[in-house]
DNA sequence: CACGCCTGGTTAAACGTTTAACCACTCGTT
DNA sequence: AACGAGTGGTTAAACGTTTAACCAGGCGTG
């Protein structure tokens, strides 16, 4: 392969000279940068990212760990990372913790002896393992001392309680997830804050981030007492959706479920899930964008953006046939404006109207 | 960071003598040996991975190119992938070429200039896109030059015939996938040769791996004139799921229907899917230890394993109602021991019976 | 006109390894 | 006793960059 030298030699300059129209570091004259950009070109020439890292400290290349690959929340998130990251110039090595607090560790010690320019990283649990020396941008689960960037999950759960009481609910039931994980903590928060005196939640419960409900509340689900069940999760709707069935009810029709997360087979399920989409694209970019703005100001104290969520109507969520009006069909009934979106508690971030990443699934 | 230099100064050593013990380069005397991972451990000395890269001229990382992350075959892939790569000291750089084969040949070229030891390879197409002068193996499409990995999609045809033929299937449907694709073809001739003097194969499409089907086959889903329909993909599969609904026909009581790949969410959809795993995790560790080998021994001509699949029995296919056998139930009805497997076309491979990777959805 | 100052270029050191070449010994042989 | 062959260690070069230090000439200024 081409390296710096023979680039000197065919444009007839020094090795310093070609490094600096390179970088731009230094003025040259015109012709000489032509020359020597002609020599790149003729040769091919791409510098040695190892010879770079070895002698600036640093290389141009980001890490992205995740918790656990297999989570349909992630793959759209490192595609997003990887092809930003890339139009910027960076590889990406990629890092699974398998979920355990030690892989994690090692993981983010490998990085930093790989001296990655920063890493994004969404933890596996919010145990603030601080570490390594090295910039930070969270995703998803913020850390105190790094930047984050997250989806505005109290605003999703103020959606679905918005979206439920516009269809007419009066009656609901909840199932949230692990009060220790923020995001499903903000879900809560939001859903329980925009149900306040519009919404009766009969019922809630606390469950798992799984599909395998607890034998209570499946026998709670066979005499639900409301008419909507607002889930933590995809994971948990479709649970509910199995329970539903078994119990004979049927969904629209007589219980509608909202999940959470839009996983990509959301639309698959039966009925299609009505359910509120994370920016997962987004989230991704603008990861990677506030990592660069990270090293380029390390100074500054840590940064937090806040990502809009959006509600998915699909097929599992429709008006309860009890209040019904003779005359008003739900085809036909224009929708409510979409509510406005209040601000959360976290107003940092100004998330752009980006559109979601379009995922299909194939062969 | 601790250099070299320093543990040599803190052993009272050389640091080639470091260097040596260190890679078990040249014999060592005990007691320096003792001296010299005495400090290496004491001051955390780890190797600057960039300076090992100049010098020898390749690092100690794999590269892996996915044709699209999103898909839900892959995540399972790249996570076996890095779990094997990372306990034999390797690190990843993972790139998506987002479907698109022009974005695929600059990721290559990007690893090239990396210096990776090797890339695991998922072709966007089975073009035989040849580039850098790496090593590399390929994983579900092979490329005639280089070492691959595959499931035998093959047997997984094979399988679903004769599951069917067991379940006491006699007239079929079959959506084949995209016939340009070997993996799709390859099910097909299984299926058909499997089938062959059994079932009555009584129609049969090549559709796209995508779960909205043409019109023609919904139409024709609404008279299936068969029992069971096996399709190209668990996308598809859904898609027939839905047509069958919404011509009022029953699953499994009416018509059967199996998938193809066993994605994450097979289990989701209702009824649950009967459909064919493919074995990612072995796929991806089998992978990387393949691409080692060839590493080890890059003149050997290229190898393909093949490995074995499984037939994963869930609620979407059971005995046809037409022929069900007074006395006979499917519940108590012993089942056949499960097929043999005949030996693919390309018989390389000794695939072990690792078990496939559990994979689960949550937040 | 001599001086200092830009301007555009070169030389050489340094980054942290690996590894070939070299060297000082100790032994076993003759 | 002299020699050759290990044995266990060191020295120094090289990998391909970046960048500080240096330098030659042209030019406005006093």
């Amino acid at each position: 392969m081409a390296r710096l030298k023979d680039v000197a030699q065919a444009a007839g300059v020094s090795i310093a000279t070609v490094s600096n129209v390179l970088n731009g570091t230094k003025a040259v004259t015109p012709e000489v940068e032509r020359r020597v950009l002609e020599a790149i070109a003729r040769l091919g020439y791409h510098p040695n990212p190892h010879a770079q890292s070895l002698r600036t400290g640093h290389s141009r290349t980001f890490g992205l760990l995740v918790p656990d690959l297999t989570n349909p929340y992630f793959p759209a998130l490192v595609q997003a990372v990887e092809a930003t990251a890339r139009a910027h110039g960076h590889a990406l090595l990629v890092m699974d913790a398998g979920n355990e607090a030690e892989r994690e560790a090692e993981a983010l010690a490998l990085m930093a002896n790989y001296r990655v320019a920063g890493v994004i990283w969404v933890p596996v649990a919010d145990r603030g393992t601080a570490n390594g020396h090295f910039p930070i941008v969270t995703v998803d689960r913020p850390v105190a001392a790094y930047d984050a960037v997250v989806a505005d999950h109290r605003q999703g759960g103020a959606l679905v309680a918005q979206h439920a009481f516009d269809l007419g609910h009066r009656r609901v039931g909840l199932l949230s997830g692990p009060r220790a994980l923020p995001s499903a903590a903000l879900r809560r928060e939001g859903f329980l804050a925009a149900a306040a005196g519009r919404l009766d939640v009969v019922w809630e419960r606390e469950v798992p981030f799984s599909s395998d409900l607890p034998p209570d509340v499946v026998a709670r689900l066979a005499e639900p007492e409301c008419t909507l069940v607002a889930c933590a999760n995809d994971a948990v709707a479709v649970g509910v959706l199995r329970a539903l069935r078994s119990a004979n009810l049927r969904v629209p029709e007589q219980v509608s479920v909202i999940g959470f997360d839009d996983v990509p087979w959301a639309d698959f399920v039966e009925p299609a899930l009505t359910t509120v989409r994370q920016p997962l694209g987004a989230l991704g970019a603008d990861a990677v964008t506030m990592l660069q703005a990270r090293i380029a100001s390390p100074e500054l104290p840590p940064q937090r953006l806040t990502l809009p969520v959006e509600l998915i109507e699909r097929r599992s969520a429709a008006r309860p046939v009890s209040i019904r009006v003779a005359g008003d069909d739900a085809r036909t009934r224009p929708r409510p404006s979409p509510p406005r979106v209040a601000a959360s508690d976290a107003p940092t971030g100004e998330g752009d109207g980006r559109p979601a990443l379009h995922t299909e699934a194939c062969g």
